[in-house]
DNA sequence: TTGCAATTCAAACAGTTGTATGAAACTATC
DNA sequence: GATAGTTTCATACAACTGTTTGAATTGCAA
């Protein structure tokens, strides 16, 4: 194993090329070059380009599904097994959002990547997104839990609303400050999380939410 | 011009091509070869191959965009210069979903290649999408005719919301029919449309203080 | 040191890609 | 039927791609 300074210096430089360029324009060569590394070193300890890009894409997003796991877990036990709908859709896209959006020039190359990943759709990311339903199931059923009254197909329909305007915010962020005029601010992405969430609740229980949680647990960028 | 039998054949080899195996795995020689047409033809006729994406791209979405407009401009007479929110919404999601969603085995080459553009984002396509900003701006403007008392910010984001749950239906239609074990019936394009305009709707119409507590259904900008 | 495995390296490999070329075949006009 | 313009064709091009190879180098244990 040695020191995997050429392993952790090829990823590092692969993020930061397919946060910059995207994935369509970034070859094996550019990356070794980047990184300073030789070209056989990709094959070497990856495997394949594929697989790069892959475990480059599922580190970040076990880090993500992690965060709203967690989060899920503290809402549901503070509510004694049984969330607010509020919280747990908050749980569903606050992670994400926050670790792609927010200023532009504080976003790291991650979040960078993450937004690549998300508007080029390329076959290794598109697998693993595949397998990204069990992880969604869990939050299915603490919506069912926390909403007993809601038929099972407007809960599905909710949670694909949700995550619909979270991850096209993420997407199509420059479109929509571009028809807004600047006017939609996409740097508070606390206030944009609570805009979509309140969109959600709505569309699920038909009346407005009462409780907007007063302090958020989580804000990006530590104390 | 003699018979465009050849320009034709690649667009319609190529239009089916890219709706079965994606942007990515088709090559000029398998459009060439399915249209059994020489490889030339395509650079003689369109000019180079992001040119002929480029055309079969924008032939279906000015198609789409003429009926979103002309719905729109329906439901405007309709109201006499003042369309209801329900029916601008429905004239900006419909075409797209009608076009794009339905029955598996009914769904024409079209529609196959624009969830395909939908999906895969390639060079070309993304640079005629961001040209759809001029377009949007027609329904904004119905949107702030039709509700003058919202704020203009949420109106922008009452559109990008309602186009984001049409887009993500479009795009992930399968991951939701799997999360739901088949139970949110992705065939059924009316009710399909129903809840989206409905959703956004009350995302509009709702209150939209966050923030401030207790303001009836009023205004949130300056009158 | 010796031995052995892990790592790095330059170079080549084996395809594939979109595009360009110049001659041939066609079409329509006079 | 000759001519001019358009369209087709086979072929070559030039560059780029991810991957492999086998030899060098390194690091570490005995």
């Amino acid at each position: 194993m040695a020191s995997d300074q050429t392993r952790t210096a090829i990823l590092h430089a692969a993020e930061r090329l397919y946060a910059e360029r995207g994935f369509g324009d970034v070859t094996l060569r550019d990356i070794v070059a980047a990184a300073d590394v030789n070209l056989a070193a990709v094959n070497y300890h990856f495997g394949s380009k594929d697989e790069l890009i892959a475990e480059l894409f599922v580190s970040r997003s076990i880090a993500t599904n992690r965060e709203r796991l967690n989060e899920l877990k503290l809402a549901e036990e503070a509510g004694g097994g049984r969330a607010s709908i509020d919280s747990i859709l908050r749980a569903l896209v606050g992670p994400t959002l926050r670790g792609c959006l927010g200023p532009e020039r504080e976003r790291s190359t991650a979040s960078r990547f993450m937004i690549r990943a998300s508007i080029e759709s390329v076959p290794p990311i598109r697998r693993i997104k595949n397998r990204e339903i069990d992880h969604l199931r869990k939050f299915a059923a603490a919506m069912r839990r926390s909403l007993p009254e809601v038929s099972e197909v407007d809960l599905y329909w909710g949670l694909h609303f949700a995550l619909a305007m979270a991850h096209q915010t993420i997407r199509d962020s420059e479109r929509l400050a571009k028809l807004s005029d600047g006017m939609c601010d996409l740097d508070d992405v606390g206030t944009i999380i609570d805009r979509i969430v309140a969109v959600s609740v709505k569309a699920l229980t038909g009346r407005q939410t009462q409780t907007k949680p007063a302090a958020k647990l989580v804000t990006r960028g530590a104390p």
